[in-house]
DNA sequence: GTTGAAATCGTTTGGAC
DNA sequence: GTCCAAACGATTTCAAC
């Protein structure tokens, strides 16, 4: 993946920040015309850079109020390492970063209870013959703040 | 915040997974008119259920190709704890959590280059009053999926 | 909830500079 | 890169059921 510009950083930031902007808006934040704007949107897609859109969803009102990390370490060290597409079919699981340090991999999960989160742990353990050490978030903050646009 | 019923959970992870798919076909997937789509659309931003939408970004591709977990407890723990508060003008933090264990916020940011990590761990420190605990992402198998349907 | 119509706006393409 | 034009599709509101 090859770096990105200024004009596009700019047209970036503006997209993960508010993803439904129309190009009129984009155009005039960004200094350029619509139709630059829109052909450099395109070549952003294509090139992966922007790989999709999505609603920005609270989670408690949909009834999954239990957000938690899970960092897991394989059982057996000496097993292969495929945790990540065993895991995958879990839709709990939002996200799953392969870390240094102790741990293999930490988990962003979200579930509906602390009955439903055992269960989970439960599957992720025998999905992925690995062990689990849980951290409950109690609050976020925030959350999903849009990257900052680096003008070097 | 009140709870969501089954067509509006569906509304939902329909945008999660495309934040601007058409109303028309929107109302297809969901099985309703595109009046009708469009309204409960519209009261779902209103409640906040859907706080916004945003492009998914490649972070490697915009120059922010180091993510990692920075685990922060404070220094003095009999200080105030009003870490988020001061630390939420590092644009390079993307999200902050407040947790249960032996650290009170687990913080998710991105950044440049290890020097630029080393010197937000030291802004950190410094704008807080905490220590750190930092794990370095080294892959990211998947993230921020769309949330599951849960059809009770 | 539904359909249908109408006005408006945004998207998208292409041509010309 | 710019501007302009044209065709198309989507959004949005409204009325009527």
């Amino acid at each position: 993946m090859s770096a990105v510009e200024e004009t596009d950083q700019a047209i970036v930031a503006a997209l993960a920040t508010d993803g439904r902007m129309s190009y009129t808006d984009l155009a005039t934040q960004v200094g350029l015309s619509v139709s630059a704007v829109h052909q450099r949107v395109r070549r952003l897609e294509q090139r992966g850079v922007i790989s999709g859109y999505g609603a920005k969803v609270n989670y408690e009102a949909i009834g999954l109020p239990l957000t938690a990390f899970v960092a897991i370490r394989p059982f057996d060290p000496a097993q292969p390492d495929d945790a990540p597409e065993r895991l995958a079919h879990l839709p709990e699981i939002e996200s799953c970063f392969s870390v240094a340090g102790e741990d293999f991999y930490i988990l962003l999960v979200r579930v509906k209870s602390p009955t439903d989160l055992e269960r989970l742990l439960q599957e992720i353990r025998t999905s992925a013959n690995v062990t689990t050490r849980t951290t409950v978030v109690l609050s976020t903050p925030f959350e999903q703040r849009p990257p900052q646009v680096r003008l070097d």
